[in-house]
DNA sequence: GCCCAACTTTAACGTAACGTCAAAGTTTGT
DNA sequence: ACAAACTTTGACGTTACGTTAAAGTTGGGC
C-alpha cells in the first residue's frame, strides 16, 4: 500500500503538477510560503491539494516578478482581512504598484534598445575602415568630419577621447 | 610633492570621474577587465587617462546590460584583429545579438503587464464582496455568472479550482 | 618634522532564488 | 527481498557589487 494516498503527494508529484522543481519548493518551504500537510513515517514530506492551489498562486504571483519577500507579504494578507472586498483593495495597491515598476522597466529597455541601435549604426560606419586597431587616429574619419573609428574608443584608445564610449 | 602627479590619480577620482565607485573598479580588476598603471611606494592603485576610458567603455557596455563576462569577451577582441573593419563586423555580432534579447526581454515585460491588467481587472470585480475570505463559495458570483471571487483562489481557496490563480 | 583628516588597502560576509552535487535513507513495485 | 526511483538534509556556486572592519598611506597645515 502507498504510504501516500488520501489525495496527498509527495514533493516530486507536487512539483510536476505546478510546472516547477522540488528544489524550489523547499526553498519556498524555507522562506517560509509553503509547508506540507504532514511527512510520512519516514519523513517525506505529503501535499494536498491545497498546497498545490497555493503553490500555483506563488508561482503565479512570481509571473508578476514579485519577489518572494513580497510574495510572502501578499499572502499573508489572506489571514488579515475580514471580507474579499477589503481583501481586494489592499492586493489592488500591490499590483498596481507592480504594474508601475513593470512601465518601467519596459521604459527602461526601450532606453538600452536605443542606445544599442545608435551604437550599432556609430560601429557600422567604421566596417570599411582598414586601419589597424593599435593606431590612434583614423584620417579617413578626419577628413569625413564622420564620428566613426575616431569617436569610437572601442577602437582607437586617443587618451583625448572622451565623448562617445561605444554609447554615442 | 603629490606622489601621484603626472596625470595620474587614485582610485576615489578615477571612480568619480566615470561615475562609479571604488569597490566596483576593484571588483572589475578582480575580474581581470582593468589594472591600473602602476602602484604608489605605499600601494595605492594609480590610474592613467587610458585607464578612464577603458573603465568609461566596460561602463557603457554596462549600459548595454553585457554582463562582465561577455565585457571581457568583447574588449579583448581588440587584440586579436588587424583592421578596424574587422573588428567593427566582430562587434556588430556582440551588440546585434544583444539587441535580439534587448527585444525579447521588452516583449517579456510587455507580457507580464498584460497579466497584471488581467488580473486587477479580474480583482477589481470582487471589490464588492462583503463575503468573509474563510467562505468557499461567493453566491454572489455565481448568480452574476463572472469570474470574480470564486475564480480567484487568492480568496477562496476552493481544491477544484485550478484556472485561474491570479493570473486569468 | 608632526599631526590629522581623508583616502586607500585587503579581507570577508551578505544579497536572491534557486541549480547542482553528495551521501544516506525511503517507497514502491515485483 | 531486492532494486529502481524517489526523497532527505547539507552545503557550495552563481552575479555584481554593497557594506563594514581593521590597518596603513597621503597630503596639507602648523
Amino acid at each position: 500500500m502507498s504510504k501516500c494516498n488520501d489525495g496527498l503527494m509527495h514533493i516530486g508529484k507536487l512539483a510536476k503538477e505546478a510546472g516547477t522543481t522540488t528544489r524550489t519548493v523547499r526553498y519556498y518551504e524555507e522562506m517560509g510560503l509553503i509547508y506540507p500537510e504532514c511527512r510520512s513515517s519516514g519523513g517525506f514530506r505529503c501535499y494536498s491539494h491545497e498546497q498545490l492551489a497555493r503553490l500555483r498562486m506563488i508561482l503565479s504571483l512570481k509571473e508578476m516578478e514579485f519577489d518572494l519577500e513580497h510574495i510572502k507579504v501578499i499572502i499573508d494578507k489572506r489571514e488579515q482581512h475580514k471580507t474579499a472586498g477589503e481583501l481586494a483593495h489592499d492586493i489592488l495597491e500591490d499590483l498596481n504598484g507592480r504594474l508601475r515598476e513593470v512601465e518601467e522597466q519596459i521604459a527602461h529597455y526601450k532606453h538600452v534598445r536605443e542606445i544599442l541601435t545608435q551604437t550599432i549604426a556609430s560601429i557600422c560606419a567604421c566596417l570599411p575602415c582598414a586601419l589597424r586597431v593599435e593606431e590612434r587616429l583614423c584620417p579617413a574619419c578626419q577628413t569625413l568630419n564622420q564620428p566613426t573609428c575616431q569617436s569610437v574608443p572601442f577602437f582607437h584608445s586617443s587618451s583625448t577621447v572622451e565623448t562617445l564610449e561605444l554609447k554615442l
